[in-house]
DNA sequence: ATCACTTGTGGGAGCGCTCCCACACTACCT
DNA sequence: AGGTAGTGTGGGAGCGCTCCCACAAGTGAT
């Protein structure tokens, strides 16, 4: 009967079938064809290609979805009320580079919210219906749920940032060790020897290693570290304000700031203004992500530049090989999964 | 046997049918519970809910999509090389607000990059093959071909900035006529008459109506408009660098300027302080957006604020609602699909 | 008691793919 | 000649749903 035929043939787009028969194959041979086997004679490529180009087929996602089980498609997940990670330019231009690097491949990406706890349980849901092939983790904290859920449901899974050295996931970051040691050998070399850091949030382990960056590099230039000259911070800029009060009362005598963030550094900027003191004769300041607040502050801020759009990219590689492996990283063993790009020092007028 | 049994059983997760045993009903009874249709009776509700709920179950995507011929699926697309569109706020505020209203809903949210020819030219098949509900679209010149794809498609899409006064589309925007307005009654108000106007790229509705709003903001106060105060921009900074040169060069005596965007304002201001300008003591500055950059300016700058996150809101509650009545609103001749909504003034120390 | 609805329910028939087994053919060995 | 591998191909079975037809049971009018 045409009855089944009609609903098809019904403004509907074509299907692998009535591909195959215009190509005189069977079924089979032209889904061959569309996933690239090599086990089809070049001739019956041609027809095949030539009889889909005729049609304008395209594959129908959800029945490949169905019958292959895997879904093409990869999540991104955003900590939404993390502010840090929706400010600018961590997001946009990680999505530059998530994105132009998805553009060669089938992967869609989908966009997944997780901060209220109810968003957070419809994605655990979410991930246990396995809806996606992989997971791309932002700027999560060290005591975050998700990456063991992750790794505990075997889906593939990057983050940006590991929790620790000890990350089991594989990881995609920036060196913050070097970006902090040369926004400090970049304040040693103006002659500056009182160099306070105001750190970022010390749960996120990239602040701790800034911090190290920062210790380190003042011992191996023979300066001794002054704890009075570390402020925790939040990335804030009220964080940044704060602490600055706080060094400003503890170490008047301080002649540089490395601010953990570029907010940091504003709302460091702004109490030492206030106190008098001049930006970079008095005090020096360094920042650290070079935003757009970096570039339109007064004066224009020294800051230490992430690859960001590069980690995008980077995190997607990643994900794409263990998706084509079918397993996470973590049970593979200490392969090498754990990427840290370089960052660079963007000196304006601020030091 | 237990061939296809076992299958299912290793690992997987529980499907219709059992759920469907394990409440003693038919498969189409659960169907009918789970889509909330209300030919079924408490009894069995309940049943079938607690089935539910005991085994996990979670309805495959992929299964249904095909069955029902629908995704669940909105899609975002992306003009990425407008950087306008991925500046701060205007990106990250809007998936706030997109991402917030959807998580009331089943609907998940792709995102789409078309950038390039490749991109865009993929893109067209993925509409083509209907592979998602609905479409946002942002940031739409009057020239792209991509929204009369869309209505061509009969695919239901909300288009944020119309990009006409007889946008088909059914569109989200802020009131560009009305925030131009109070950006420019304001400055009046301040005692300034030699109002300049930078304005954004003119192939934007939007830009558009910011001149509008300009125009007879002056007119209904009795200020004649001065043809050599308006000069053409583009959003970015350099193109307020440029056009705020042309405007001192051709009027000398401009005791305000009111810029199409923040950035646009930063350009300008750089440019009136190596001219000696003092803001807002010779000159007085308004932005647009309400951008991070507004806030840290120096002067900090007074600034007009779109409403962004209630735009996505707006945006995705106005798709829903066409995918629900199944027809792109196009075809529903005039109803009220064109939101409008309020901007806001926010003042600071530059004007 | 008969007919006509209405309400609730079960289950067959797909949706358009992929997977895999079966089967022709063609080599190339013994 | 009879085996033993390959190579390319067709098509059945099934993925987990939704849609819809069939049918049982209840309700009220005739």
């Amino acid at each position: 009967m045409a009855s089944h035929g009609a609903r098809g043939r019904s403004g509907g787009r074509p299907t692998l079938e009535e591909v195959a028969a215009r190509a005189g194959v069977g079924r089979g041979t032209v889904s061959r064809v569309i996933n690239g086997s090599p086990r089809v004679s070049d001739a019956t490529r041609a027809a095949v290609e030539a009889a889909v180009a005729e049609l304008g087929y395209v594959p129908n996602t959800a029945a490949r979805a169905l019958a292959a089980n895997r879904t093409d498609a990869i999540a991104l997940v955003v900590p939404e009320p993390e502010t840090r990670f929706f400010a600018e330019p961590y997001f946009s231009d990680m999505l530059k580079g998530v994105g132009s690097e998805l553009a060669d491949t089938e992967m869609q990406l989908l966009l997944i919210f997780a901060g209220s706890d109810r968003e957070r349980e419809r994605l655990a849901q979410y991930l246990a219906a396995h809806r996606v092939d992989g997971v791309l983790l932002v700027s999560v904290h060290a005591d975050d749920p998700l990456p063991d859920l992750l790794s505990q449901l075997e889906i593939p899974a990057v983050i940006s940032g590991p929790r620790s050295a000890a990350e089991s996931l594989a990881s995609v970051d920036s060196d913050n060790y070097g970006g902090a040691r040369s926004a400090v050998e970049h304040l040693l070399a103006r002659g500056c020897r009182r160099i306070a850091h105001i750190t970022g949030r010390l749960d996120v382990y990239g602040a701790q290693r800034r911090v190290d960056g920062y210790r380190e590099a003042l011992r191996d230039a023979g300066v001794a570290v002054d704890e009075d000259l570390i402020e925790a911070g939040d990335f804030t800029e009220d964080g940044g304000r704060r602490a600055m009060r706080e060094l400003l009362r503890r170490a008047p005598d301080v002649d540089a700031v490395f601010a953990a963030s570029d907010v940091t550094a504003a709302g460091a900027r702004q109490v030492l203004r206030e106190a008098g003191r001049r930006i970079p004769e008095d005090v020096a300041l360094v920042g650290y992500d070079d935003s757009a607040i970096a570039r339109h502050m007064e004066p224009p801020l020294t800051s230490v530049r992430q690859p960001i759009e590069e980690m995008g990219r980077a995190m997607i590689d990643l994900l794409l090989t263990e998706i084509a492996d079918r397993r996470p990283a973590a049970s593979r063993g200490l392969e090498r999964h754990q990427v840290v790009l370089a960052t660079e020092l963007v000196e304006r007028t601020s030091s």
